[in-house]
DNA sequence: TTGGACTATAAGTATATACATAAAAATCTG
DNA sequence: CAGATTTTTATGTATATACTTATAGTCCAA
């Protein structure tokens, strides 16, 4: 074979795919190991590596350590989402950003929230009920928990200028975070204050971040009925 | 500086992600270019440049040619979620995994679906209801339109046997495919179906597939109630 | 003042080479 | 022959070097 030339990852790349959506691979194949294909390429066996290390990492690929690289058996696919920051997400939109607090209080956390932020029993939190809105309208709300112990200088803050989320993301680094994303049946609370019908089905997003093994908060985002995420792979 | 030693990508990556979360280098600044960390580290500048192209691909950096590299100002974080077939999700979870079709037929697809799927107007796709279920109760059930145009030899197969994403994924290469995430409230035949209660929040998921130009299939999956997605960064 | 050409710069990439590491396969040992 | 040990091998990574490419910034001319 070798009669293209391959001199660059990314050609690399569109050939192994090829190879793959045409079956010439075929899922649970072993291909070529990498010091073969860069001959047969003719190029350096980094750049191979560079090529396949992306399919793998769009799980296309399974690749082991001496076992070598093969085409993977289940495709399951690795689709990437942005996470944004609500106001720059309506922004993006062109409408216009408010947000409102409508409660704020130090409060104890119901078993779930305790659990989830291990946190010891009968210590208070900083409670946060919260209404954004886009042109006006009640686009999602937030019922967040915080974490005074991990958030110096939550106290001074002051979250009705700059939203909790903001000023966090702004302000107190954290290594990572987990979401969930689920549907809820609005209830009377929900109704009233997304201005929507009891019963409407509603996207919610249930996220928690931490920091050196510190939950720092915890929030619930009901969004307003019509949400959508969106994502491609 | 450079008492410590970096000799691996990933120490450097750690590095430099500690500096971030010590606010030593602040959103908005620009960081030092790789030469120069390159010497400060005592390693080469490829290492540095493996170390910081994955930042900038999980969002926390950016990066232009020449102008160089600064810390993301809206750090909008990108989570990565698999996609998985229904049948390894459910038996993931060590529950039984049986799924039935309901109704098979070729059918002129409603307007949304025809735009969604660039599908000339009056021509019949192959439409699908099919529901899966773990441990013998309902899970998702799935409403998909296939485009026979784009499906060779779907015609042939018998999807009560292996389910039509099953035989997709398994026939039919793809080069890529979009997912919204949504909710929507249960009707009179979701309630049905699902055996859940009229007027429930539902969690949906609508994808699209597509390969050469070709839309492929497009398919609206409806969750049971409780269903959640989940992710971590 | 604008707009196009030029230049310097930082990231992006390719390559040969060398060594590290995981793990399958082969070999040795009790 | 089971279990431990060694060998082999494919991927993973580091490095120096060289070249490519995008583009911010500058300069010059219309």
């Amino acid at each position: 074979m070798s009669g293209g030339e391959f001199n660059s990852w990314q050609s690399v790349q569109a050939e192994v795919l090829r190879r793959i959506n045409a079956r010439e691979w075929k899922p649970g194949d072993f291909i070529p190991n990498e010091a073969e294909l860069s001959v047969e390429f003719g190029c350096a066996r980094a750049t191979v590596n560079r090529a396949l290390r992306g399919l793998a990492e769009s799980g296309l690929l399974d690749r082991r350590r001496k076992a070598g690289t093969r085409v993977a058996l289940n495709p399951v696919r690795k689709a990437t989402l942005d996470i944004p920051v609500i106001r720059y997400e309506i922004e993006g939109k062109g409408q216009t950003y408010r947000h409102t607090v409508l409660t704020q209080e130090r409060a104890v956390p119901p078993s779930g929230i305790q659990a989830r932020m291990q946190i010891e029993p009968g210590v208070k939190l900083i409670h946060l009920i919260t209404l954004h809105l886009a042109d006006g309208k009640p686009y999602v709300f937030g019922n967040r928990w915080i974490n005074p112990e991990a958030v110096p200088g939550i106290e001074a803050a002051d979250l009705t200028v700059k939203s909790a989320n903001e000023w966090l993301v702004a302000n107190i680094p954290f290594e990572g975070g987990d979401f969930s994303f689920s549907a809820m049946t609005a209830g009377k609370r929900e109704a009233e204050i997304l201005a929507c019908r009891e019963g409407e089905g509603l996207f919610v997003i249930d996220r928690s971040t931490w920091n050196k093994g510190l939950v720092i908060t915890s929030v619930r985002l009901t969004f307003a009925p019509g949400y959508q995420m969106h994502t491609k792979i």
